[in-house]
DNA sequence: ATTATTATGGACTAATTGGTCCAGAATGTG
DNA sequence: CACATTCTGGACCAATTAGTCCATAATAAT
């Protein structure tokens, strides 16, 4: 046994999201998190650091892979207004596919650690300011093609369509619509 | 030590209710319960059945007491969009009061383990849809009134304000806005 | 072949978890 | 006073938790 296999940091790292993601941070063991990532208790130490050290760098790079793909969105160019709504019918979508209702994963974060831990608080919270500045980008956007009223404030709006996606998720966890 | 002293049952369940709805379920240890419920662990298992029994018991409570005073609001006859503007209101200035960023206790218990336990779920479920009713009847009400088109779908609205205001609570979990 | 590196299994802590059980103390009722 | 009821503290349990440590095994580099 133990024969050395290089694996994939990042792999393992995305691993350890989806856990995470599934079953919440206090509910996810060690046991759960070395399987999935497919390494020993004793690597797992030596090369992530702790439980806790793993949640933040999957806090991390969910906003890398997830949270950047919406970002991406705004730099299509159909009309802001269409692109808007197509992230909402993504997200529905995304939902009611298979194994689709964990919801947004800072989301569930946003929920379980924000108010006890600060540091994650504080990753969480700049993953909402990405989805709200592509909003933002997107209204004022909408604005200069004249979909969108110019009597609305961008930033105001931005915040109100981040709060509706995320609401949608939570609900839908509870029944599918 | 040990006196006898006959506890209200309902006030203890408020408490347990408190301390789940600040720390979640998993996070809420038997000595955080029995210590803000006031009584022995011999009495907690006695009365109570399990600590997921109070859980459920308090997600109940919740409903009585909190969810029962949004549908409490639909009976009174100012006109029904500027009700609908209070419910929102009301979220926001009670989120910024202190220790408000806790959230929506059914919120956080459909984030936390509505995909883990069903039973629970069905009754988060439950709790989400006295919300969503409250809304479709104010719905229905503005457009009697006139105040809001006749081409929308009451119940379609509705669940989008559900989902709205529950997003709301979720994202400022992570900033104070 | 020897060495250095890297990863591993598994033994080991100390603490905490939810939960059971019981002898006994406080009370209300007769 | 005596009895039944109600409640309690604390001992106890088995399981699990996150985390440490080390001798050893598999590899890569020399």
């Amino acid at each position: 046994m133990a024969r050395p296999r290089e694996f994939d940091t990042t792999e393992a790292l995305n691993q350890a999201m989806q856990v995470f993601w599934s079953k919440g941070y206090e509910a996810t063991s060690l046991s759960d998190l070395i399987g999935a990532m497919e390494l020993s208790k004793s690597s797992f130490y030596d090369t992530f650091g702790s439980k806790h050290d793993v949640f933040l760098a999957a806090i991390e790079h969910y906003k890398k892979t997830v949270t950047s793909q919406v970002s991406a969105v705004s730099t299509l160019d159909s009309p802001a207004c269409k692109l808007i709504g197509s992230l909402f019918e993504r997200v529905v979508s995304r939902m009611t596919e298979e194994g689709g209702q964990r919801g947004c994963f800072l989301n569930n974060c946003a929920v379980e650690v924000a108010l006890h831990d600060p540091t994650a608080a504080k990753l969480i919270g700049g993953g909402f300011a990405i989805v709200e500045d592509t909003f933002m980008a997107l209204v004022e956007r909408g604005q200069r093609e004249g979909e969108i009223g110019l009597d609305k404030d961008p930033r105001a709006l931005a915040r109100y369509l981040t709060s509706s996606l995320n609401g949608l998720m939570v609900v839908g966890k509870a029944n599918p619509d």
